[in-house]
DNA sequence: TATTTTTTCTAACATTAGTTAGATTTTAAT
DNA sequence: ATTAAAATCTAACTAATGTTAGAAAAAATA
């Protein structure tokens, strides 16, 4: 008697890969329907709206992004510098951003222009995902890994600013995952500064 | 005989902050229309669809960027550093994207969800602009004050990355551009690593 | 002022997409 | 196998939007 929540899943599924590929207002519920193996109306037999569909969409992406980063700092050997679980922080969100997960990019790609409710919503989550990298970055700074002088608010905004818009040029062929995390960690915290003079 | 290309202006100038607004899906004619004073029909005397109208505040919106930041690095004593430069361009960038420019943020935010055909074309003036900062990146390292070892492809795309998004929470209640722009140059420079061992 | 050109408006069309209604098929239970 | 419930389909509705046609108004020219 519960064997189609998998069809509920298959749509979802769909619709995560159409927002992203397409974004929320040029996907079809017919689009929707034709990836998911099923005609259209059917939907309503599992959601109430389109923009359900997309509520639940942005909610499992956010989660999905945030779950993964934190098992991967949590995961780690406790003695670990800072500055080798925030490495793991961001190799853990560029792999699911840019590997793993349709819902996470679509939640980038559709977060600005989603209905004013949903995304009053859903910013709530956002917020929670910020928090969980203050926490981080704060960790880092009390134990004199990051700068005492070093602006942490400023710092997170663009280090998440850089790390969600990998998704807009990010290709097969770039570097692995792992090297653009080694790197992008080594210029944040070493600086790209070379010899000369100030 | 040509006192309204004046309402032509009026236009693209409702266009590009409703495309900034809502997305261009979202945007109707009506919108603009109700923007620019004039009835949606009308808009069919300056352009010839509603692409049309995209396209041109796409490029507007790229074309603004692109000026404003060349003029602000060509407007420099020939004798600054390489840094200062980078640091004049991050300032130029943040200030026509977040207080000047409705066409730029726009562009940002619609890219991705523009037709095939106009995002091709599009993409030309993009690469223009990446370009112009691959030049800058590529000076300071052959002075010697990005250090040797630094991806500079990489650099460029974090760089830009985190610029770009800045639009998404970037609010009047933040720090001064100014401020902003010093402090990113100062961490990307100089790193945020503290006195700790790494 | 008369006339022509430019600009804008109203009315209407065609298409499309989200959604609903109700019939039909498939699955599960007795 | 029969029946009840769950799942999916076809047909149709409604509202909205980009766009066109053609009339009206405004501006420019003679």
């Amino acid at each position: 008697m519960k064997k189609s929540d998998e069809t509920r899943r298959r749509i979802l599924d769909a619709s995560a890969k159409m927002f992203r590929g397409k974004g929320y207002d040029k996907t079809t519920l017919k689009d929707i329907g034709a990836l998911a193996k099923i005609q259209a109306p059917a939907i309503y037999y599992y959601f109430s709206s389109k923009e359900q569909l997309l509520e639940e969409v942005l909610n499992i992406g956010i989660a999905g992004i945030h779950d993964s980063v934190r098992q991967a700092v949590d995961g780690m050997d406790p003695a670990a510098s800072h500055r080798l679980r925030i490495k793991a922080a961001i190799r853990a969100h560029l792999a699911t951003l840019l590997q793993h997960s349709d819902y996470t990019a679509a939640t980038i790609i559709n977060n600005n222009l989603a209905p004013r409710k949903i995304r009053e919503r859903h910013r709530v989550r956002r917020e929670q995902y910020a928090e969980y990298w203050r926490g981080l970055l704060q960790g880092a700074q009390s134990a004199g890994e990051i700068g005492p002088g070093v602006d942490l608010t400023l710092l997170r905004l663009f280090l998440l600013s850089a790390l969600f818009w990998t998704h807009e040029w990010y290709r097969k062929d770039h570097d692995p995952i792992e090297d653009m995390a080694a790197k992008l960690c080594a210029m944040l915290f070493d600086g790209i500064g070379g010899t000369a003079l100030e």
